[in-house]
DNA sequence: ACGAGAACCTGTTTGC
DNA sequence: TGCAAACAGGTTCTCG
């Protein structure tokens, strides 16, 4: 159901030689969707060529053997499971990605236009002449791999939630997750194993969709308001990816970096600014739950 | 089993 | 102006 933005402004735009940069990016779910997208152009269908790994310790570590195991081996295959994105390749191996919090990928259709950033930790050359860098200052990104017959198998995605943009995400299956837990509905949300790929912001802003307040206990929201929180979180979703869609398409008329939000957040890091229902005039609040921000606006969302 | 909080990390923002 | 402290957040680990 998901349009592929990849077309061939794209591809038009990649072969101009610039590259493509993602920026002050919080990659959840949209965010690691177009990242993706971005990437299918220069390593799907691709044979890796060459692996330079700067350094080994991201969170968890990169096997030491990662180079060997990947160089040489064809890609015909990416795909998103919650942030994390999966590269299968023809060797009954398939590269897992997370991008943490400050990871990015930059894509050079030519290697010779690359450009060395400070904290590139791992450089991929394809045979066709791209490379693609991952680049993290943080290093709470992950990269490794598995088993590609069993990559789903193991943690973290044997217990992860559903894909909260496909049709077996449905309000009942919400309701069955949330009835035996007692936490807030916002740190629910951000449990992994209750929906895949939602983070801070659009928890935040889902709940604000869905006219629920993030202090609600998740045993205590009826079928009604699960039914409207199961909507916010496709509607948000969606709108996010499209926008991301969007700033893909507009990169052929841009000639620097690119970044997503240009488009701001409903309730997220606005603090004290006018709630935006119109017939509100509260302000949104900010308060702290489980270590993490949460905004939200008292009057709207009960 | 569950929930809360700390730790990990560094670039950026805030406060004195 | 300059420096230090606070802040940001996804995941994993620890503790109650």
């Amino acid at each position: 159901m998901l349009a592929i933005v990849a077309d061939h402004f794209f591809f038009s735009a990649l072969h101009k030689g610039a590259f493509f940069r993602y920026t002050d990016v919080m990659p959840e779910l949209p965010e690691v969707e177009t990242v993706m997208r971005g990437m299918m152009p220069a390593l799907e269908n691709a044979t890796i060529q060459n692996v330079t790994i700067n350094r080994f310790d991201l969170r968890g570590g990169i096997p030491r053997d990662f180079a060997e195991r990947v160089t040489g081996a064809y890609v015909d295959k990416l795909e998103r499971r919650g942030k994390y994105i999966i590269a299968h390749l023809n060797n009954d191996t398939s590269i897992i990605l997370h991008l943490g919090m400050s990871g990015r990928i930059r894509i050079f259709p030519q290697a010779t236009s690359y450009d060395a950033q400070k904290h590139d930790h791992v450089i991929f050359d394809t045979a066709a002449g791209a490379r693609i860098a991952f680049e993290d200052p943080r290093r709470f990104g992950m990269l490794y791999l598995a088993p590609r017959s069993a990559w789903d198998q193991a943690p973290p995605f044997s217990k992860m939630g559903s894909e909260p943009l496909d049709n077996h995400f449905h309000a009942q299956r919400l309701a069955s997750a949330l009835t035996s837990r007692k936490s807030p509905i916002k740190s629910a949300l951000l449990d992994q194993n209750i929906v895949a790929g939602l983070g801070n912001i659009y928890v935040c802003e889902a709940l604000y969709r869905a006219h629920i307040s993030p202090l609600r206990l998740s045993n205590s929201l009826n079928a009604d308001e699960i039914d409207a929180l199961t909507a916010a979180i496709k509607d948000v979703l969606r709108d996010a990816i499209a926008a991301g869609g969007s700033t893909l398409r507009d990169y052929q008329h841009t000639d620097g970096e690119l970044g997503y939000f240009q488009h701001r957040f409903d309730v997220y890091g606005r603090k004290d600014e006018p709630c935006k229902t119109a017939t509100c005039d509260a302000t949104v609040q900010h308060c702290v739950q489980s270590g993490r921000s949460t905004f939200y606006c008292a009057q709207c969302q009960l």
